[in-house]
DNA sequence: AGCACGCCGACT
DNA sequence: GTCGGCGTGCTC
């Protein structure tokens, strides 16, 4: 029996002979390769009986291997196909580190050398006697005798697998007490049936912030865990707050597993072995956990459905969306994904029928919408901070309430410029303007992390004549203290939160009351629940407004509304006063009307218009380079190669973001239909292989999110 | 990692 | 012509 072998850290598939018949799709053996062990997995097996090559026979099975099943092997050929990316990368990304098994390096003697060609014969010694570690031997012995051995090829080094068993199985008792107490309102209760009624494989649930969606997943889990049934529950990494995993475990217990980024090795390789061994069939996870090994998957779903960060955007580029998709179509298994102001895309599919769409449109124990009021910032003379937003800010603070501002820009100011030359300050590295951070005083880059000390002096003229321009949240934070006496603000971005740590502490504190304002960046503007919140203040509604991507209305409209669903959750009513520069913009009216339909029509229409998606696929490849002219040389060589008339093509241009750590970057983007694009793509990854050369990089972005 | 192959410049 | 340095590609 033949199997094709993906070989650790190589591309490619190699065939090996399984002799005995022994074993099977999925297991992880030991391989001879390049004259060396190496670990490999059986991906498939070779239907072909004579090769033009010598095949050499799978040495042992590596012990204490986890298999792959074949439906995710599977998923994961798809999308090597789809994305165009590497089957390697794929499986790395969904395998915890600490379970691939590792390799030692051990020292052997060379014995084609004399003993008297060492310098230090303790050493020689010492390993014609046995084969150690590198790291014990260079314990015992001086290390640089060891490794001018070692140049020499007195000593040779071999990386050897290193085999470990599985973690013992441990099983918890099934506990529904706690799940058994959520009780559904009639129409909760409705949408629930309905969506484990339905024919239809995907789902999409439409419901207000508030209204109650995570009862409905919890009921859903709830039965998944009285049938023994396999569930996936995905949320995007910001919205898996502590305080998200503190409800579930303490509804759901130990009976589920958790998987996100901030885990320890030790920790996931735990979490992941619990869903392996079938300890546990339910995974709370982000993005790569939709390749947990769950069994007998049964639901799959997704909150938060319009959120970016289910798409992976460095390699192995995905969407964890469409690849749940898949696999519940590979799995027979139902998806159910959830948001309040889902992906005008996956509305679309709703209302084509592709979707069964559930819609719930009221808040969950009568809480009230929050009243939403809108301030013309262009009309506004006291700064960035409107009269009414402070005014109101200190109403509730007065009455004991708590208030939050969301502002989508870190740091203190987001750009310098000189007042007397025009000079912005920028980055030596990327063609991006540098932000200042007051607490370190320094100039910092958002694409590269350059920093250099902040110096009042134009770098161009010298003038000291600065202007510190578009505020950011350091800066909010020092208006709004020096403007409301007295006031205790919390803030949170990605300069106070570090991580989780940092994170959960801010989070208790604001619940707990120990300030009365909290401000921050996105961070703060997913699943947090604050009952005592009765003020959200949106500082700068517009800022995504005019990027160069045909998605920004649609993003404005999900981010404001998200942030506006903040405010009144508890008994108290909520309000949200919205600043902008636009308020004329047809985004900031749907937003004030809380009209997601009549958004969606407009940009429904727009899309068609130009034939955006839904009516299209679109595919961005990115060329990158140190060299600005052999990257223009190369891009326009790499354009006619894959140039085609079955599909439309633009570029190559610089990308909008034009260089980015030492890099220059440019794109071609290819629309085409779903059919168009599939025939496009068939030998686009060779094409990709064989063009690219050493200085150069290619990454081929198959349905992108972020056009920059 | 280590070996074969091919291209190119230096030298006989 | 030949030798060798090195960049590139392949290993089942």
């Amino acid at each position: 029996m033949y199997y094709l072998v993906q070989i650790d850290e190589n591309e490619g598939f190699y065939t090996y002979l399984d002799v005995k018949g022994q074993y099977s799709v999925g297991d992880q053996v030991i391989v001879n390769f390049c004259g060396r062990n190496k670990i490999g997995l059986l991906v498939a097996q070779d239907e072909r009986t004579e090769f033009e090559f010598e095949i050499k026979p799978i040495t042992e099975i590596a012990e204490g291997q986890v298999k792959v099943s074949e439906n995710l092997l599977k998923l994961f050929f798809w999308m090597t196909e789809y994305y165009l990316c590497s089957f390697r990368e794929i499986f790395n990304s969904s395998f915890p580190k600490n379970l691939k098994v590792k390799y030692k390096k051990t020292c052997k003697i060379n014995k084609e050398f004399e003993a008297e060609t060492f310098e230090d014969k303790e050493i020689y010694e010492y390993l014609t006697k046995k084969t150690v570690t590198y790291t014990t031997l260079t314990k015992n012995f001086n290390k640089k005798i060891i490794d001018k051995h070692i140049a020499k090829k007195n000593i040779i080094v071999l990386k050897e697998p290193i085999l470990k068993n599985k973690i013992d199985k441990k099983i918890d008792e099934k506990d529904l007490t706690e799940l058994k107490k959520i009780h559904l309102s009639s129409k909760q209760e409705e949408i629930k049936n309905k969506f484990l009624e339905t024919t239809k494989r995907f789902s999409l649930l439409k419901g207000v912030t508030g209204s109650g969606k995570t009862e409905i997943y919890l009921s859903i889990i709830k039965k998944a865990l009285e049938n023994d049934e396999g569930v996936i529950f995905l949320l995007p990494e910001i919205a898996l707050t502590p305080q998200m995993i503190d409800r579930f475990t303490k509804i759901l217990g130990d009976k589920i597993a958790i998987l996100h980024s901030k885990l320890t090795d030790i920790q996931r390789e735990e979490q992941w072995m619990s869903i392996y061994n079938g300890d546990k069939n339910v995974v709370l996870g982000v993005r790569s956990a939709i390749f947990a090994p769950v069994k007998n998957l049964k639901y799959i779903i997704l909150d938060e459905e319009h959120e970016n960060s289910y798409k992976q955007d460095t390699n192995p580029i995905y969407d964890a969306r469409y690849v749940a998709l898949k696999r519940a179509e590979i799995e027979d298994a139902k998806v159910l994904m959830g948001s309040a102001t889902p992906l005008v895309e996956s509305y679309f599919y709703a209302k084509q029928g592709v979707f069964e769409l559930l819609e719930l449109n009221e808040r969950y124990n009568n809480a009230s919408l929050p009243k939403l009021r809108l301030i013309n910032m262009k009309e506004e003379t006291e700064g960035e901070l409107s009269k009414t937003l402070l005014e109101d800010t200190a109403k509730k603070i007065r009455k004991n309430e708590q208030v939050m501002y969301l502002l989508n820009r870190k740091g203190y100011s987001t750009y310098i410029q000189c007042k007397d030359c025009g000079e912005v300050e920028v980055c030596p590295h990327c063609s991006v303007s540098l932000n200042y951070y007051k607490s370190d005083n320094k100039y910092r880059c958002n694409y590269c992390g350059y920093t250099k000390k902040f110096t009042p002096k134009c770098s161009n003229c010298q003038s000291e004549n600065l202007r510190l321009l578009g505020q950011g949240t350091e800066k909010l934070e020092d208006t709004v203290i020096q403007k409301l006496d007295g006031i205790k603000v919390l803030r949170a971005d990605g300069h106070t939160v570090k991580n989780r740590d940092s994170y959960e502490r801010i989070y208790y504190d604001f619940l707990n009351k120990k300030a009365d304002l909290l401000l921050g960046t996105q961070m703060i503007s997913k699943g947090l629940h604050f009952p005592n919140v009765t003020l959200v203040g949106i500082i700068n509604a517009d800022t995504i407004l005019h990027f160069p991507d045909f998605r920004s209305a649609e993003k404005t409209f999900q981010l404001v509304t998200q942030a506006s669903g903040r405010a009144g959750r508890g008994e108290l009513e909520g309000e949200v006063i919205i600043q902008t520069y636009n308020p004329d913009h047809y985004v900031i009216d749907k937003i004030m009307k809380e009209d997601y339909e009549g958004l969606y029509k407009i940009e429904i229409e727009n899309r068609k218009m130009l034939s955006y998606p839904p009516f299209s696929r679109i595919i961005n490849i990115v060329l990158s380079c140190e060299e600005e002219e052999h990257l223009i040389k190369k891009s326009k060589d790499f354009y006619s190669i894959i140039k085609t008339d079955t599909v439309e093509m633009y570029g190559p241009i610089p990308c909008a973001i034009s260089k980015i750590k030492n890099r220059y970057r440019y794109q071609i983007f290819v629309k085409g239909t779903r059919q168009s694009i599939k025939i496009f793509k068939k030998d686009l990854k060779e094409k990709v292989r064989k063009f690219k050369d050493k200085k150069m990089r290619i990454i081929v972005d198959v349905d992108p999110v972020n056009l920059l």
